[in-house]
DNA sequence: TCTGGGGTCCTAGGACCC
DNA sequence: TCTGGGGTCCTAGGACCC
């Protein structure tokens, strides 16, 4: 028989409120709720808020008056995007395989460590002590059944935060997926468990009983790799490297409707701007590059109008001016006059490693030198210090709200909480 | 008044080729 | 009268994830 594998995923408890309450002790024990751009949804709650019965993504303002005591913050990523790279650290500590899987959660492979339970404890007490971050480890032979553990050792206080599926007897498995509904395993979402529910399958143990032939041809594949898993045998691997982006997109809600070309020129040069350093940031330069505005698409009383635009570069790039310049360009032919807006967005894809680039003499594919300058001077002095002119402070009517946004704790110097 | 953003993978169906 | 079939590639859209 083959040796069984410890796979773990530790997943921080309601991370974006975990990490605000690090620099607000004082917000421990009080409903607190993180709000998507332009505090428009709610995307992690505290456990209180959980208990008030208010569901993930629902619009702030559906709720905000009805509980009052809530208290808002606007996304803070620059603070969650270092804080999860300080966990992700951490856990290297603990095991030398690790998948970071997303901003709150990783997968670590402890097969082999003779201390398998103690050292998820201990995984979960140096977060708490040292980051000031709760997190909760689900330990199982495959990536599917360690994300159900996980849910359990979450649900379940009598877990304190750890729950092995690999010490549990077979009629115990049993029982507890009888328990849990089939919308709790990983890929299954809303229109499948719909789908599922219709068939009679309603619990996960009616998923692993169900007749794989069917369920293969109705499905495909994707559903057959997740029974597999779920009856314990790994088909997903760990990911320790990921492969390149395919594809880099930066989209944005205004903070009110606009109609001005030149604020929604504005806007397409920033999320130009952006993508141009995430290309350089990640070593790829872009082939295609989509522009796109949207018109509100909660007002039915006019009609929607959702252009997008796709043109290629004549080279591929990663330079800031040849992008703005580009999506610009893109914008005027899809614009309609005297229509206001609510979103727009730029994506750039067929990406390709910036050092595997075909040399074309008469191109220049290395960012110019006045990219890297910009980058610098960004760095040291902050996002935006250096930028083309399209992207200028002004015509920025367009910015979304964020009227509860907490300081860059951790990554702005002026912004370092003092202690008195 | 007010409703997120950034990704991946899979599949079906059409175009095209021999 | 009768009008192939199999393979690949590409794309758009759907579903899912956090």
């Amino acid at each position: 028989m083959a040796k069984q594998c410890d796979i773990a995923l530790v997943d921080c408890d309601n991370f974006f409120v975990s990490c605000e309450r690090v620099f607000r002790p004082d917000l421990e024990g009080k409903p607190v709720v993180v709000l998507s751009s332009n505090d428009g949804c709610v995307i992690s709650r505290s456990k209180e808020v959980k208990a008030m019965g208010i569901k993930m993504g629902v619009p702030w303002f559906q709720v905000k008056n009805q509980f009052p005591d809530i208290i808002p913050f606007s996304s803070n990523f620059p603070l969650y995007a270092d804080i999860s790279s300080r966990v992700k650290c951490l856990l290297a500590e603990f095991c030398p395989i690790q998948e970071v899987y997303s901003i709150d959660e990783s997968f670590l492979d402890l097969t082999g460590f003779s201390d398998v339970w103690n050292r998820a404890f201990a995984i979960r007490e140096a977060c708490r002590r040292q980051l000031g971050i709760p997190v909760c480890v689900g330990i199982a032979p495959t990536k599917t059944l360690a994300k159900l553990a996980n849910h359990i050792a979450k649900k379940h206080p009598r877990s304190r935060g750890v729950f092995s599926w690999n010490r549990l007897t077979d009629e115990q498995k049993d029982r507890i997926m009888a328990s849990l509904p089939v919308d709790e395993v990983w890929g299954v979402g809303r229109r499948l468990n719909e789908s599922l529910n219709r068939q009679g399958i309603r619990t996960v143990l009616d998923l692993v009983k169900a007749d794989r032939a069917v369920m293969r041809r109705r499905y495909g594949v994707v559903l057959d790799r997740i029974i597999t898993e779920l009856k314990g045998e790994p088909c997903l691997d760990i990911v320790e490297v990921h492969p390149p982006r395919q594809q880099i997109l930066s989209s944005r809600s205004f903070g009110k409707p606009v109609s001005d070309f030149e604020a929604l020129a504005n806007a397409v040069a920033y999320h130009a701007t952006h993508v141009a350093e995430s290309l350089r940031k990640e070593r790829t330069l872009a082939n295609l590059i989509q522009v796109f505005i949207e018109t509100d698409r909660f007002k039915t009383d006019r009609p929607i109008h959702c252009p997008q635009i796709c043109l290629a570069f004549e080279s591929p790039t990663d330079n800031t001016s040849t992008l703005v310049r580009k999506a610009v360009q893109g914008l005027e032919k899809i614009v309609m006059e005297k229509v206001s807006y609510k979103k727009a967005g730029v994506c750039v894809s067929e990406l390709e490693p910036k050092d595997q680039v075909n040399q074309d003499f008469f191109t220049e594919v290395d960012s110019p030198v006045i990219c890297r300058v910009m980058d610098d001077i960004n760095r040291r002095f902050g996002s935006g210090t250096l930028r083309v002119c399209r992207n200028d402070l002004k015509n920025r009517d367009w910015r979304p709200k964020t009227d509860n946004i907490s300081p860059a704790y951790t990554t702005d110097f002026s912004q370092v909480p003092e202690c008195k």
